[in-house]
DNA sequence: TAACAAACGTTATATTATAACACTATGATA
DNA sequence: TATCATAGTGTTATAATATAACGTTTGTTA
């Protein structure tokens, strides 16, 4: 059993903010949600950032420089990512799927390269908008 | 069979450079090694890799923000993209698995989302670094 | 050749992210 | 308890990445 990780104030604040959004958020919209907490500049959301990704509580969606809270294992250190991405509506799910995290926590480069953490962003249209 | 598409100037110059490089070339850098021949701005950079993305000719490493020669299917529309990382060289290799894009390809969410694009970065340490 | 689309050049600006430095809290341990 | 290391904080400044907007030029095709 994972044990409940402790955060800093500024970490907590920051993560609070990321489990509440409906969607991913972008730094500088968290920064500026937070200012009326003390919070004042992107040096404090990125290193609240870096630690809360490094814990494994919250992803950065690459494609849009966006941060979603981590919905699977939750006490974990993620190494394993997978989300959908409607290119219309712009929402973001994160995808738990056993067998697609099995098929390429085990698939193996041809080249001998150790793979520690893949990322995986699948783009489309969700039910709504197609 | 695809047919060769052609590029403009601009294009060209951009497209020569990123097939020339060993690894990933961010825009900027890219820049840098143009002005002699005549781009000026950020935009005409942009505006060329945004061309040559759409073409197929090039894929963004997203969490690098750098930009590569397509290796594979040279002259088809890339929908199904795959790289390996060096967390330690920073090397970059495009992945050509075919059962491997086969499967991701075919790959549906619970949700009912339809796929039609993805992206697939792997992280680890290379044969010489590990 | 007229009309349209694509590409170009340019200036300005927006957005995302990090460097660097001094200070403060916390907790381990001698 | 003193002191030491570590992590966190606050702040100013700046770097790096990317787009907006506007007018001009070039290339295609009706």
């Amino acid at each position: 059993m994972a044990q409940t990780q402790t955060f800093s104030k500024n970490q907590q604040i920051v993560l609070d903010i990321i489990e509440k959004a409906k969607g991913p958020l972008k730094a500088y919209s968290i920064l500026f949600n937070v200012q009326k907490k003390g919070i004042n500049a992107p040096q404090q959301i990125y290193r609240a950032l870096d630690k809360l990704i490094e814990a494994g509580k919250i992803h950065k969606i690459e494609s849009k420089n966006a941060f979603v809270a981590c919905k699977n294992s939750n006490c974990e250190v993620s190494k394993a990512t997978a989300f959908s991405i409607c290119e219309s509506c712009e929402i973001v799910d994160e995808i738990s799927d056993e067998k697609l995290s099995k098929y390429l926590s085990k698939f193996n480069e041809k080249k001998g390269m150790k793979f520690k953490r893949f990322n995986l962003e699948f783009f489309g249209l969700c039910k709504k908008c197609k």
